[in-house]
DNA sequence: CATGAATGAGACTTCATTCAT
DNA sequence: TATGAATGAAGTCTCATTCAT
């Protein structure tokens, strides 16, 4: 009996694989619930069966990845490693997302994270949990003395986020696909702007030194 | 025989207004072109007599204010005054723009520039051209010396003009009014982030001090 | 398994058959598609479900309508009967389709092949297709010696196609039904005048002797 | 106090050729008032001084037109000729008026005649006076004896219009210019069938020679 | 006479969602 | 589970006509 519910499971995630395709391709607002359905290779009335709309679909999209990122945030915060190295770790995952699915990622941001005005703001608390955790980071760091006070945490968990999202809509929109070496670069130029933008002067060197370890 | 083309004029501005209104309060998707004839006090047909489409009401509203910011980038790039100082100005420029215009810029953020798969893709030459401005100034900072090189002038003008629109998305979303300290504060955390992190090592005091005199 | 898709294909020629009778009543241009939804008995959008546009299914009735004609026309010419003869089955055939299929006649007529300028244009290369088959018929009736070659094959194909459409239309807007007798009446008088005007002059008697035949 | 009076007249026709150019080239649906202005000149609403609608303009053109046209028709009837002659001259201005004026023969024969739901519904009356003045040259014929009486005027009136009105409509919708030697062509052809049709068989041969002489 | 801004009713088409089978 | 036919609300755009100047 565990056999129909596992197939059932998977009819979900083809549709859910499917959607992801098509949302990246099409947009959200200028594909049918047909083309999905089509892509998924299931009939017209089944997506229904597994969603009860066709925004519960990118909402389940968006949910699973923004709680995987959520995790991943809260992993790198709970190591014993320097703020810096922290938002190293992070700024790595978002960039690494989008090397390994680019697709899900642009999905992500283009449909959710910048669509202020509809799924933006249907998630708005989701996605500032992650600025809070950043943020969080940022006024410890502020606590022990390694960044300085003049800048909020607040603010900096929005430098911190915002160069990164712009980073990752570039190359959305950019013909040419991404290479390793740009994307560790743009890994090491987050961390070399954002981070020395926050640290104290007198920590400007050794962290430095501190990324090559990475 | 001035007074018609006046007349006209006004009523075109009109109808530009009252869209700004109706889009920052509805979002341009949710709006029906009957919203903005209601708001505006004219016929619905009128709207159609100045606009070709509902579209064409949105890309002026992007235009004409777009090209301001960017006259008013080169405006700041052709100054004597030093990288930082020039990137303040354009920093404090936008801030402007959204505390004296707040429905203007959010209609300008949320409906075009973040709009990556709609009207952001439309303009997205028009958007890069800014982006290609302040890339620019930090282009030639590095020649002079007063910018280090590890950072891609694309990617500093990313980061910096994301950590912007983040902000602004931010308060855009805010219940609450900013006050006129908060803006003064975002613009000084923004060069004190973004043009820390992209200065020389032995220019981190001086600028410091350059920025007390804003 | 039959059942829904002679049920769907069912529908869709209630659908048909309820666009013939608006049509035909009000005109095309001047009815809506809910009057052939109301018509039909079915919702709006079923419409769109099996057309794309009104126009396809205005273009989806002629066409059944006219490969049905072109068809008569060559079964008449595949014939070994004289091509008075074949003229004359040509005729019939029409005159017959207005008898049994009024309303569908009247739009074919008055909606298409008298519709220079919309889908009259549209369908030009399928109406001329008909005038090319009957032009076909006198070409070989001059070849064989039975009709005179003063007159273009081209010439005698628009003459008889033209007269028989003007008799059509002159039915279509006239009040009073045409009884039987004025139908088999025209038939007759189309070939006597047509045809006639056609053939040698030795022809004369001998054709009108086997019209009677008819 | 004249000269404002022609002027005025002057502009009326003025707006009225234009009217005809545009209803050839775009058709009466498919133009918009504004380009008739446009064609002629003048200011849109100056268009409503003159003709209280669209539709006026095409009635006054077709009007002007077909009253000349049955002018024609009675002052064939009036003279002294055979039937046969009576119906080439007929015939002859017809096919005349299509070589002298294209655009306007275009325009009556696509958004009038054959326009039999919209303007040729509301002419009918007025475009059956021509069936009618022919249906008698016809009926006088047979009264005569030079006719035969098989087929009634009211079809042979069908007949003949129905076939000029067919060739006009091929011409007007093929790509090539007519030349004079293919409309001189056609005229006879439409004697030599229609009225050798109508014609008793001891009247074939000698109206072949009459109509040498034209 | 002349202008062209202003009016507003009207219709096609789309597509998310429901439901009978 | 699975299908896809059926539903119907919603919104953009067109354009003939009017009218103030």
């Amino acid at each position: 009996m565990a056999a129909p519910s596992t197939a059932a499971a998977d009819k979900r995630r083809v549709i859910l694989d499917a959607a992801m395709r098509v949302f990246a391709r099409q947009g959200f607002h200028t594909c049918r619930v047909s083309d999905i359905a089509d892509e998924a290779g299931v009939a017209y009335g089944l997506v229904y069966h597994y969603f009860s709309s066709k925004d519960e679909i990118l909402d389940t999209l968006f949910l699973e990845r923004w709680n995987v990122m959520l995790a991943a945030i809260a992993e790198a915060d709970r190591t014993q490693r320097s703020p810096r190295e922290k938002l190293r770790a992070i700024a790595g995952f978002i960039v690494d997302s989008y090397r390994y699915e680019p697709e899900l990622m642009k999905v992500i941001v283009v449909e959710v994270t910048r669509a202020a005005n509809t799924f933006g703001r249907t998630h708005l608390a989701k996605i500032r949990e992650a600025y809070e955790q950043i943020g969080g980071i940022v006024a410890r760091a502020q606590a022990d003395g390694s960044f300085r006070e003049e800048i909020t945490p607040e603010f900096a968990a929005l430098a911190f986020y915002g160069s990164i999202e712009q980073v990752l809509t570039r190359w959305i929109f950019d013909r040419d696909p991404v290479d390793d070496e740009e994307l560790q670069g743009v890994k090491t130029m987050i961390v070399e702007t954002i981070c020395r933008g926050l640290e104290r002067d007198a920590a400007l060197s050794p962290p430095a030194a501190a990324a090559s370890s990475d």
